[in-house]
RNA sequence: UGGGGUAUGGUGUAAUUGGCAACACUGCAGAUUCUGGUCCUGCCUUUCCUGGUUCGAGUCCGGGUACCCCAACCA
């Protein structure tokens, strides 16, 4: 017998444009055929889920089409970046399941962006500036009126490279002096405008210790280092369009300097990287700018980066959330040129998919209320098996204990149903999941408050689930956990930080109007109810002997996981996200 | 009054590049179910406006409108 060729589907999900592109460069030889791209994270934050986006971009094409992907640390700035931030980005990017070519470092090249300073300085294309930060931005212009040049413009290169050598000597005061790219003052494109190249930071870098005291700005950085790593394909977001020209200059000089450019200044081969931007991630009700979330952190609205109402990919991991399913919320969401706002519940949607076929079935009482089985003898106990996830048979089974007086949800039962409620109530009969049917025969109630205190039922001796009997056709299955033998929980439960749906803009308006920044122009935005605990939950034994991080679906609940916190004294699970609502 | 971008249902994304506007999510209705979940079926809602070219326009051209990015010694 022949057997059928289970060719894998072909994939029928159409390239994005940036993939589209890269395939046709690839197909026309560009860069020697060759794709390499790279993640430019700067160090000084965590990774949010903005991030997992780009990184899903930048790794996700390189593995595609055979390239490789490098993880570059852009660590120009020594005034806000740490190592701490290098160690959590790198173990982000792992856990999202992704591996870098190289692991480099900007601060890699600074000797090299520095000799190449200094040949465009010999050229005439760079100049030292003296004049202070504010008369640089009176000159500079605005959008409509063109910039006037400083009066160092044309001073003699020798003086320029003598001075430029200054700043790095330590005896130079930030501020005093720029190394400035002489291009044009009156270019509509303000990046143009003789963009600033090197700044005296006078301060050790992590990296390169006390060797530099200047240091190179993002423009001067970013293509060069693209170049000399041989990034093929430099992928980021849109605000990053209006230096694309400059990046392109920059990497032209550079190209120039290594001897690379013909006498009329075209390529002599086709090796340059080349700047593509993508719609960066905006999610409603969230904040994604690191820079506020620093702020989140350091003012204690937060328990740290790793908050699980954190947007960070941490926080995300805590929340509850599997490396997977943030990888498919980012492919439903797709990459294009268009500033969209999504909407959050892509995200739990995403969750929920994964979530589904990867979640332990545990059964929780979140709200408990006792059921008593009036006709099941006393001291009476029963192992029972379950099912880990009935979407994976292979996951296994477990037991939960069976016993006379159990824990039931409070809104499972109703004195009083209305037509639609179907799960128990006085006179109805109900399935325990996994043990047996149940007859409701009264409730007590407190007579002054009226809240219910205990319910009665009898049950059917012979329907034991996997039992004949049990094949009964029975509306409204809950589930349940023997009083006796449970284990009390700790869960956390998270809500939007945020109450409106841009807190980006509404901060910003707000820093407008009442001329306040920072945490001030935040708090009228943050949700009072984003974290509720509840102490009062019950947990089957099983739980005492799950690892942290375990993805959980709390039975007709919603999914939750194992927090870091979680003792076997004191259990404690996060809320990830809930089961879709159940009326 | 500068330069650079962008507009497709409630949200996001497609459309073999000029040929029947589709997919996912949301919402609603139903079926199945030992989870009011999942799975399954069905329904609702879409090309910013306005002219033009064309047998035919989401796609091309002209004119509008709205929104986003750019004037950090941040990246």
């Amino acid at each position: 017998m022949e057997e059928t060729i289970h060719t894998p589907q072909e994939e029928t999900k159409s390239l994005n444009f940036i993939e589209q592109r890269v395939k046709k460069d690839l197909e026309e030889g560009r860069n020697g055929g060759r794709l390499q791209t790279r993640f430019p994270p700067e160090p000084n934050g965590y990774l949010h889920i903005g991030h997992a986006k780009a990184i899903a971009m930048d790794f996700g094409v390189a593995e595609r089409f055979g390239g490789v992907c490098n993880l570059r640390m852009d660590d120009t700035n020594p005034q806000k970046e740490d190592t701490e931030y290098v160690e959590a980005i790198k173990r982000d990017i792992q856990w999202l399941g992704f591996q870098w070519g190289k692991l480099v470092y900007a601060s890699d090249y600074f000797q090299d962006l520095w000799d190449f300073a200094e040949w465009c300085i010999l050229q005439g294309r760079a100049y030292v500036d003296e004049q202070t930060s504010e008369e640089i931005a009176a000159q500079k212009g605005t959008p409509t009126q063109a910039g006037t040049d400083s009066p160092y413009r044309n001073r003699p290169a020798e003086e320029s490279l003598r001075l430029f050598r200054e700043m790095n000597s330590g005896n130079v005061e930030p501020g005093a002096m720029i190394l400035r790219a002489k291009i044009d003052m009156a270019s509509p494109n303000m990046h143009f405008r003789d963009p600033i190249m090197y700044r005296v930071l006078n301060m050790p870098h992590w990296r390169t210790g006390n060797k530099w005291n200047a240091y190179p700005m993002y423009d001067f950085t970013h293509g060069q280092s693209d170049y000399l790593e041989g990034v093929t394909h430099s992928i980021c977001t849109l605000e990053f369009v209006p230096h694309r020209d400059l990046y392109d200059l920059f990497v032209t000089w550079i190209k120039e300097w290594r001897g690379e450019t013909a006498a009329n200044g075209q390529d002599i081969e086709d090796n340059r990287p080349r700047q593509f931007e993508f719609n960066k991630l905006n999610l409603n009700y969230t904040l994604m700018s690191k820079r506020n979330l620093l702020i989140l952190t350091k003012e204690g609205v937060v328990n740290g980066w790793d908050d699980p109402r954190m947007p960070t990919i941490c926080g995300i991991r805590r929340r509850g959330y599997s490396p997977e399913s943030i990888l498919k919320f980012i492919d439903s969401i797709g990459y294009t040129t268009f500033d969209a706002l999504n909407d959050i519940k892509l995200m739990e949607a995403a969750a929920r998919n994964d979530l589904n076929e990867r979640a332990t079935r545990i059964s929780a009482v979140l709200d408990p209320v006792k059921l008593i089985i009036t006709n099941y003898p006393e001291g009476k106990t029963e192992e029972l098996e379950v099912q880990n996830n009935p979407e994976r048979p292979e996951d296994g089974t477990h037991t939960i204990t069976f016993s006379r007086e159990l824990w039931i949800e409070r809104d499972d039962f109703k004195a009083e149903p209305d037509k639609k409620f179907f799960r128990m109530y006085p006179g109805k009969e109900t399935r325990l999941k996994g043990a047996y049917i149940v007859d409701c025969t009264g409730f007590k109630a407190n007579p002054e408050t009226g809240e219910v205190e205990e319910i009665y039922c009898t049950y059917d001796p012979d329907s034991l689930a996997g039992t004949e009997g049990a094949n009964r056709k029975v509306k409204g299955t809950i589930h349940w956990l023997s009083c006796a033998h449970c284990l009390p929980a700790e869960v956390r439960n998270y809500e939007c930080l945020w109450t409106c749906e841009n807190p980006r803009d509404a901060i910003k308006q707000y820093e407008k109007e009442h001329g306040v920044r920072g945490i001030d122009a935040m708090r009228p935005f943050l949700n009072p109810d984003s974290l509720s605990i509840n102490t009062g939950a019950f947990i089957e034994e099983f739980a005492r002997t799950l690892p942290a991080l375990t993805y959980l679906q709390f039975q007709r609940t919603g999914y939750f996981n194992v927090d870091p916190d979680s003792t076997p004294e004191h259990l404690v699970f996060n809320s990830t996200v809930s089961l879709k609502d159940r009326k």
